[in-house]
DNA sequence: AAATATACTTACTTATTAGTAAGTAAGTGC
DNA sequence: GCACTTACTTACTAATAAGTAAGTATATTT
């Protein structure tokens, strides 16, 4: 049973990246808590400082992750990265990135900052995993890790959109092909 | 000198690809074009049938395009689509697809339709290019032609998005890197 | 037992939203 | 010159938005 701030956050969560920024209410977290409108006021001052908390949860749990992580082969850490966006699609939701980047002119500064800072630590995570796999040998792909980086988190994030446009197994085709991409040739 | 029904579609465009669906309003058209509010409403009878005609538009706009690339090269023809994309980034706006897709969920049925609609062609387009592509080594690729199509509709679609999150530059990256990927290797 | 903090509710405000009904002014057809 | 259409404006409604001020019940501290 988790205190009402952080039900509050994982609730927004789901409604940023189900619905977006600009389409959920205080309305919308009240109802499925059972609490008033004022009650969430209580907790964050503005839905600004909401949003910011929503992105701040999802960088904490990505550095939980990496760290779990950091057990397993340079491959193998990228590939759970590719899974974690996957997971997503099981909620119906995609990615606190594609959800919020695509509304970011819309955004309270505040969460514009949040928002590039964790593009910036998940950035500087693949990369540094990219190139030390190149390095271990676990790892190879026929361009820079800097642009490997940028056609990974593309790739999914876009997929994820395109899964809830398109019929086609949109996701599945990109993560395949990312996969494959990183293979080693022998 | 448009006449001021397909000003509101290009300015609903712009103001949908910029802000997205959810965070525009009739008050942000009719102030650009100084007009009342009602007067949309005279041309549009709702937000739903504003944003499908701003859909169709950018299909028709697609169609026509692929029809003057025709006379190119299949590798030709696929960097023009990808220009298409960059073109965007100068406004200061994303991709149509990314701005209503990533709101998929909010919108009205009509609207989703015709993206979805708008999503199989643009994919039937592109993979036929491709492959016909592939068959006259024009271009070559290490993946089927619905992988590779998918790989670039999403990196594209993406990396308008990251351009505005990161101080990176995604777009070129990956623009660079889906260029390499279809070049013939010798 | 009194004071204080926590976690709310009640009741409200102000602003903005899409949408509508009725009216008008300028042209077009006959 | 009269009917009708086109392209609006004026003035409005009902719903919803975020946000606030004041009050309340329960637990904690002193």
């Amino acid at each position: 049973m988790l205190p009402t701030r952080k039900k509050i956050v994982v609730i927004a969560d789901q409604l940023i990246r189900n619905k977006g920024y600009n389409a959920f209410s205080y309305a919308d977290i009240a109802s499925k808590l059972n609490i008033k409108n004022a009650a969430i006021h209580y907790h964050f001052q503005s839905k600004a400082v909401l949003g910011k908390a929503v992105i701040s949860a999802s960088r904490e749990k990505f550095m939980k992750n990496t760290t779990l992580w950091s057990r397993y082969s340079s491959y193998e850490q990228v590939a759970l990265f590719i899974d974690m966006y996957s997971n997503n699609s099981k909620n119906n939701c995609i990615c606190f990135m594609g959800a919020l980047g695509s509304s970011f002119n819309t955004l309270p500064e505040e969460m514009q900052q949040e928002l590039s800072d964790a593009h910036d630590e998940i950035t500087v995570w693949l990369i540094n995993t990219l190139k030390e796999g190149k390095i271990n040998l676990e790892i190879d792909f026929a361009m820079t890790a800097e642009e490997m980086s940028d056609l990974i988190t593309s790739g999914m994030l876009a997929s994820l959109i395109l899964d809830r446009v398109s019929k086609n197994a949109v996701l599945e085709n990109v993560k395949k092909t990312l996969l494959t991409e990183i293979e080693k040739k022998n």
